[in-house]
DNA sequence: GTTGAGCGTT
């Protein structure tokens, strides 16, 4: 029936102690707590199922599981490790919460004329509110601006000002636009496609190491891994411990280095347009993105 | 060295 000391060992492969236990067959978890101080209960592996269980605990005193301790090695539990997964959760309904508000998006800005460069594109937006990235997207080799670029606004009341006029911009008429991306993603990833605990970081640039985007990502959980391919590709992978950190980060564009990112669900190619809108069979691709376009030209979160 | 509707080197 009830031992006189149990096994407990601060991990499953370290020399365990032995703890007493009580004359009913219980032990305090002050006692745990006397040789492993902070522990907040214990944990074992079932030998039956090879997982590990949770030793019950009612009012500081710890239960024998079916009444016997047996000659188990019990592990302690400590309370940071609830502690780190709360953060995560915070973190990711945090990233939920912004969400769900009216959280900012880049747009397209349509119409550049050739001459003009960021600087001026920040002088321009910066007399409807704060600005926190403008890009000219430009030829790779020559340089030239290919007369369009992006912007990105603080407030979403300074963004739905910006799309709703059109706009000179060194002697040309331009517009503001939501981008397609935006668009269809705002509509095609949702909330619960794949669970994945890896995200896929688009539109990264050459300059950004694994090291900086851990650092980056590290503010919404626990990163597990960084992969970058070489040669570069302009995307990443991120992995977190957590996949509500990395579902809730999916359709966000992030600024990392003063750059806008797209996160996605990684393995897109599980998420292409015949298998959203199988409808349009193949090859019509162009077709199914007008259509996709025209579902989600309007999505509940931009009007 | 050009150009003027589009969609960000997945």
């Amino acid at each position: 029936m009830s031992e006189l000391y149990i096994r407990v060992a601060e991990d499953e492969n370290e020399e365990p102690m032995e703890i007493p236990s009580e004359d009913d067959g219980t032990v305090l978890l002050s006692s745990v707590a006397a040789q492993f101080p902070g522990a907040c209960g214990l944990r074992y592996r079932n030998p039956e199922s090879q997982c590990m269980r949770g030793v019950r605990l009612l009012e500081g005193v710890l239960h024998a599981p079916e009444n016997d301790w047996g000659n188990l090695v019990y592990v302690v539990n400590y309370p940071k490790d609830n502690k780190r997964k709360m953060e995560e959760i915070d973190a990711a309904s945090a990233v939920k919460i912004k969400r769900g508000f009216q959280k900012t998006s880049d747009l397209i800005v349509l119409g550049l004329p050739w001459k003009t460069t960021e600087q001026d594109l920040k002088d321009y937006f910066t007399t409807f509110g704060e600005v926190i990235m403008v890009q000219v997207k430009r030829d790779a080799k020559t340089g030239n601006s290919k007369g369009f670029g992006f912007v990105r606004f603080t407030d979403y009341e300074t963004q739905t000002k910006v799309i709703a006029q059109r706009h000179m911009i060194d002697g040309r008429w331009c517009d503001c636009k939501l981008p397609n991306s935006k668009v269809f993603w705002a509509g095609a990833c949702p909330d619960e496609p794949m669970r994945s605990r890896k995200i896929f970081v688009g539109r990264c640039t050459e300059d950004m190491t694994t090291d900086e985007l851990r650092q980056y990502f590290m503010q919404y959980g626990e990163v597990t891994d960084v992969f970058i391919p070489k040669p570069f590709r302009a995307f990443a992978f991120v992995t977190f411990a957590d996949d509500q950190v990395a579902q809730a980060l999916c359709g966000e564009d992030l600024i990392i280095k003063g750059v806008s990112v797209h996160i996605s669900n990684a393995e897109p190619k599980h998420n292409n347009i015949h298998q959203l809108f199988p409808q349009f069979p193949g090859g019509s691709a162009s077709l199914a993105a007008m259509f996709a376009r025209s579902q989600y030209q309007f999505p509940s979160s931009h009007v």
